[in-house]
RNA sequence: GGGCGUUUAGCUCAGCUGGGAGAGCGCUACCCUUACAAGGUAGAUGUCGGCGGUUCGAUCCCGUCAACGCCCACCA
């Protein structure tokens, strides 16, 4: 799994493996994720590049600290705050200790070809310092900064959370309109709110300055209900007229839009809420309420002061923490952001100019549409489990600086009393560094160990579209800024895994299918086939177990041909082919064999793995299985040496090549398959190289023949089927063909349609010759195929089947023979497509007649 | 409110720059045929969401309508 010199030419090929949370179980995206990556992976290294598959492992702050909050809670009844600070953190590593390999365990079981060496937890040394010397470096540049700014707070939590981690969620609420009354007039402003409660941090009422029904009382003072507050009545543009009543009240502490509007006419802002989200003194006469309750109470009182209006049903989406489910309140808070302007420029520029592409590249537009207007990014998060903030402030001097190395004294004023800021980050802050800190970034040394030079910028990052904007953006972000390189080539964006009806996979739906259970079930070859097959530009996958079931037998159908095959492998000579000597059959087979190769090739490197894994599918299936093997039995049971040594030599070269266009999808029966197969000096499947198309291999006529020997062969079962001929009964069957090189080619072949078809004797006769009566007939563009009739058959069946393949026929024929008779057609459109028409027509017509004359002869 | 996507066989989906509609699963019939019944052989099934346009020709390009889904947005 280690990456090795590159061959042929080719350079580096480096995957970052989208880090699992220290929490985490294993489900279907990881194994889905895991796959893809695992297949371009091995993919690549086969084709000769120097492979690099770097894994890891994130803290994922706030889920890692809730859990063990409250696994110390249940056991010891105790708070972190009953811990402190420096004793909770303790418990946390060795929560990590204890339980952070149980998903890297369950990881291994998928088959990753990681290199396990490179594994980087978000804690460790390196990415530490990768934070540091990234938070110090904008820090000193003026991008991080502290503030007092509206941000979203997670009352449950108790933290800060970003804009990104907040999911807007339709709610059933209500409109409430309330009067508030003008100071030095009769007039009474009606408000609508959604949340009354907050109108104990109200600190204006504002209109917008084009409406005539509020212009007069631009400027008067407005009385806020129940707490009897002035405030003042502001124009502003950004209150829309036909909205609720016009009329909007500003809560510049507790509202993103009124955050704004405070700004714009420098209002007081006043802070409601405890941290817990209940209200704090200054909504007195709700104090020590939670919201809901407040709400409630604010209601009754407003009631009885005969200043509720009326109350409307409403449903509103109001902004849900993603970490904790709980409402969010907006607040004024100090903490600590990253201006993401520039970066988000030059990360949309980077998409936009081609240094980065997405894959399917739709998701493009979610991409930019996150980046376009970038709001500063909180950064800063009320918890201990992270990285702290490395920025200090003097109690001294007051002196606050960043450093990267913990501080001895103050560099003002060499006092020791000073004190670490007691946040930490957000946990995508040490996210957005991971393609950089696994490389040993900006450790010099470690970037040398690990060569940081060589494998940076990264190849394809592998991930769903959920976090574009959480880790995606914010890695293009930062590592952009940090070494002015974008941090990989392309993001192949790939499925949400559901249930078999489309359903998202949810624990309180009981939907969720174990990725463990179906590998233990089917076996993880054939889990990672059902899951390749599935990925393409496509957005959902609806996994069904039966589907997992179809392609465990296709696994197992390749097991199966080999070891009907494995016994005839002593014949080979390990000499290989020479291109004269081969049987037609021989030139067939590795004809289709250098076309799939190219499909696979060509498929993999755009990850369309739903391509790739047919085309195998179908060529292992349909051609190997179904056709080359029933056509070589004769030989290999046969006492001719030279033959059974030339198809057991094609056999092994099949079966090898086979092998090794599977194993990146299912490595474990292609790498047992290939211990069987490889010769002494050949090492692990996993280190061959991968095949490659060879346009001397490209024998077309041979497929072209065999295309017909395959049409003519079906056709003759299809007879003997309707027939209701004994599979075991040999027939005796007349073609009728004018094409000379044809019949050639079926009297040559002429053995295989005795095996195959359980032809006894056959003669091929041009089309002048009476056709034979008594029998049934089937007729292709080119031959009429005959079989006696020896069993009971129902005539009127019979002549109803002809009639419909007629139909078909003449339908067909109709079709191009109104193309040929457009005039305009054959004008405008290309020579070769009115030839390939003209042939149709001929074909379709030459049918027609064959089953015409079938016909009469009936009647 | 803004944006994006989807609509093709019973189900899940593929159809690249316009030129005779495909796959897997499921279904039907017959078969323990000497690798494979987790199999074999044969077979049935589509107004390519509706309407209009461009074109010699449209599943594919343009317009429009409809249904469904997703994302973003400051909770009046």
């Amino acid at each position: 799994f280690k990456p090795a010199p590159a061959k042929n030419g080719k350079g580096t090929y480096t995957i970052l493996m989208p880090p699992p949370n220290v929490t985490g179980k294993l489900h279907m995206g990881h194994a889905l994720d895991h796959t893809v990556q695992d297949v371009l992976v091995r993919f690549k290294r086969m084709q000769g590049f120097e492979t690099l598959w770097v894994p890891g492992q994130d803290h994922a702050g706030i889920a890692t600290q809730a859990k063990v909050e409250e696994k110390i809670f249940k056991e010891e009844g105790k708070t972190k705050h009953d811990l402190g600070r420096e004793e909770f953190l303790k418990r946390v590593w060795a929560w990590k200790e204890e339980h952070g390999d149980h998903i890297i365990e369950q990881i291994k079981k998928l088959g990753d070809s990681c290199d396990w060496d490179y594994f980087t937890f978000t804690m460790d040394e390196i990415p530490h310092k990768a934070v540091n010397k990234f938070f110090v470096d904008m820090y000193n540049e003026g991008l991080i900064y502290q503030d007092n700014y509206i941000i979203n707070w997670d009352p449950k939590l108790q933290s800060a959370i970003s804009d990104a981690e907040v999911d807007h969620e339709e709610v059933q609420g209500n409109f409430y309109h309330i009067h508030y009354k003008v100071k030095d007039s009769n007039a009474l402003l009606e408000v609508a709110t959604t949340r009354p409660e907050t109108l104990f941090g109200d600190t204006a009422v504002a209109v917008n300055p084009n409406d005539d029904r509020f212009e007069h009382l631009i400027g008067k003072k407005a009385i806020v209900p129940i707490c009897n507050r002035e405030v003042t009545i502001v124009a502003d543009t950004h209150v829309d007229m036909e909205k609720g009543t016009g009329c909007l009240k500003v809560t510049p502490g507790h509202d993103f839009n009124d955050y704004e509007i405070g700004k714009r006419h420098e209002l007081e802002i006043m802070n409601i809420l405890n941290k817990d989200g209940t209200l704090n003194d200054n909504a007195e006469a709700v104090k020590g309420l939670t919201a809901k309750e407040a709400r409630k109470k604010t209601v009754e009182l407003l009631e009885e002061l005969g200043q509720l209006v009326k109350v409307e049903a409403h449903t509103h989406q109001v902004g849900h923490s993603q970490r904790s489910g709980e409402i969010v309140e907006p607040m004024v808070s100090k903490q600590w952001f990253l201006n993401t302007k520039e970066m988000a420029d030059t990360s949309v520029k980077e998409v936009e100019n081609g240094n980065m592409t997405f894959f399917p590249k739709g998701w493009e537009n979610t991409y930019f549409s996150y980046q376009k207007n970038p709001r500063p990014w909180c950064i800063s998060r009320q918890l201990w489990w992270g990285h702290q903030i490395p920025v200090y402030e003097c109690a001294e001097c007051g002196h606050q600086w960043a450093s990267e190395e913990t501080p001895h004294v103050c560099p003002t004023c060499d006092s020791t009393a000073f004190k670490q800021d007691s946040d930490v980050l957000d946990t995508w802050f040490s996210s957005g560094l991971f393609p950089l800190n696994t490389l040993g970034w900006p450790d010099e040394e470690a970037m040398k160990e690990k060569g940081f030079d060589k494998f940076y910028p990264t190849s394809t990052l592998v991930t769903g579209f959920d976090i574009i904007f959480f880790w995606v953006a914010r890695m293009m972000m930062m590592c952009n800024k940090a070494t002015g390189k974008s941090p990989f080539d392309h993001v192949y964006i790939h499925a949400i895994v559901r249930d078999k009806d489309g359903v998202k996979m949810s624990k309180s739906l009981g939907n969720v299918i174990d990725p463990l259970d179906i590998i233990s079930k089917y076996g993880c070859d054939a889990l990672r086939f059902t899951l390749a097959v599935s990925s393409g530009y496509n957005r959902n996958i609806n996994l069904d177990p039966e589907k997992v079931e179809g392609y465990r037998n296709f696994v197992n159908k390749v097991w199966n041909a080999f070891r009907f095959i494995y016994p005839y492998l002593e014949n080979a000579n390990d000499k290989g082919f020479e291109v004269d000597d081969l049987h037609h059959h021989e030139r067939w087979i590795l004809a289709e064999l250098n076309d799939v190769t190219k499909k696979v090739t060509e498929s993999f490197e755009e990850y369309r793995f739903d391509d790739g894994c047919n085309a195998i599918y179908a060529f292992v299936y349909d051609k190997f299985c179904s056709w080359f093997i029933e056509l070589s039995k004769g030989i290999l049971n046969s006492e001719n040496q030279n033959l059974k040594a030339q198809r057991a030599n094609v056999f092994k070269h099949c079966f090898k090549e086979i092998m090794k266009l599977l194993h990146p999808v299912t490595p474990f029966i292609s790498e047992e398959i290939w211990g069987y197969l490889k010769t002494e000096d050949e090492d692990l499947l996993i280190s061959q190289e991968y095949p490659v198309y060879k346009e001397e291999l490209n024998f077309s006529e041979d497929v072209y023949n065999m295309e017909r020997f395959i049409e003519i062969t079906s056709s003759i079962r299809n007879l003997r089927s309707q027939a209701n001929i004994k599979p075991k009964e040999e027939i005796e069957v007349r073609f009728f063909t004018d094409d000379e090189e044809l019949a050639k080619y079926f009297f040559k072949s002429r053995g295989y349609f005795k095996e195959l078809a359980r032809v006894k004797s056959g003669k091929i006769k041009d089309k002048s010759i009476e056709r034979p009566t008594k029998s049934i007939m089937r007729a292709t563009p080119h031959t009429e195929i005959f079989v006696p009739l020896e069993g009971v058959i129902d005539i009127h069946e019979y002549i109803e089947k002809l009639n419909n393949d007629l139909k078909k026929a003449e339908k067909e024929f109709e079709k191009v023979e109104k193309k040929l008779k457009n005039p305009k057609f054959i004008e405008n459109a290309p020579d070769e497509v009115v030839e390939e028409v003209k042939g149709k027509a001929q074909g379709f017509e030459e049918k027609m007649k064959s089953i015409q004359n079938s016909l009469e002869g009936l009647s």
